[in-house]
DNA sequence: TAACTGTTCTATATTATATATAACACAAAA
DNA sequence: TTTTGTGTTATATATAATATAGAACAGTTA
């Protein structure tokens, strides 16, 4: 599968940004359970950046149980059975959210204010599993 | 009204915390049309921080609008009818939020995935509207 | 006048981010 | 074995972002 991963339109770091449409493609289900990622050396090359910069970007998806990293052999996707249902979940739920949104926008509320929500949400499930 | 802004919870910087809180404290209701804000070294010396580091967030917050700085005379909201209903708004939105948040959090979503959308969505309708 | 606004300026310190280069340890293929 | 390709570690450097500090300025208000 090609990854495709576009810089600089964002004012996040670029580690960040790598990180995020990684998670993004698996949630999409544009990178599948057991698929390679490409190894920090190429994918720095193909989109123009450092070799640390990549493996930094992969070592948080490790620590997030998004990928698997076998030292020597490469880097794979561990998404188990999550893929399959979260490219539905995007499919399902963008009418969801684009109501919200344009709810929330009529209303000139930030977007750092649903922000908010959602990270409280997820604090509070998150925090009960734990 | 008491302005109450926590530090340290989060990995932003400062003046996007205390940026942040405010928009939300305006979204709420909290913090209505017209309300003064404390001055910079009132604000900064309650939450002891810098008088700088409050300045950058009140200018960000001019910028978009949601405050109005009078030179020499002190800063106050501008919010107009949007407070009013912006209460509402989160109140009626957050079984919404929590449902979604709890449907991606079984599927091992990331909430950065969920900020990814709904900014999507946003920068679609605000584009249309420029 | 005196006290209080936001503002501007200079200066410094720390951290975060990103790059550069080199070398290492290990696995797999030639 | 040799070569190539992994991730990893180390050191070094450069730049930007963040935050603080102190002083002074211009204007408003009591």
């Amino acid at each position: 599968m090609q990854l495709s991963i576009d810089l600089g339109s964002s004012d996040q770091p670029i580690y960040q940004q790598i990180r995020d449409e990684i998670v993004s493609g698996i949630a999409s289900g544009q990178l599948r359970d057991g698929d390679p990622l490409p190894s920090v050396r190429t994918l720095g090359a193909e989109i123009g950046v450092n070799l640390h910069t990549v493996n930094k970007a992969y070592k948080l998806l490790q620590r997030d149980g998004f990928i698997e990293i076998q030292r020597s052999r490469g880097t794979f996707v561990r998404a188990g059975d999550t893929a399959k249902n979260a490219a539905g979940f995007i499919e399902s739920s963008g009418r969801r959210i684009q109501a919200l949104v344009s709810d929330a926008l009529s209303l000139k509320i930030d977007r750092t204010v649903l922000h908010h929500m959602i990270d409280h949400y997820y604090d509070e499930l998150e925090g009960k599993g734990s």
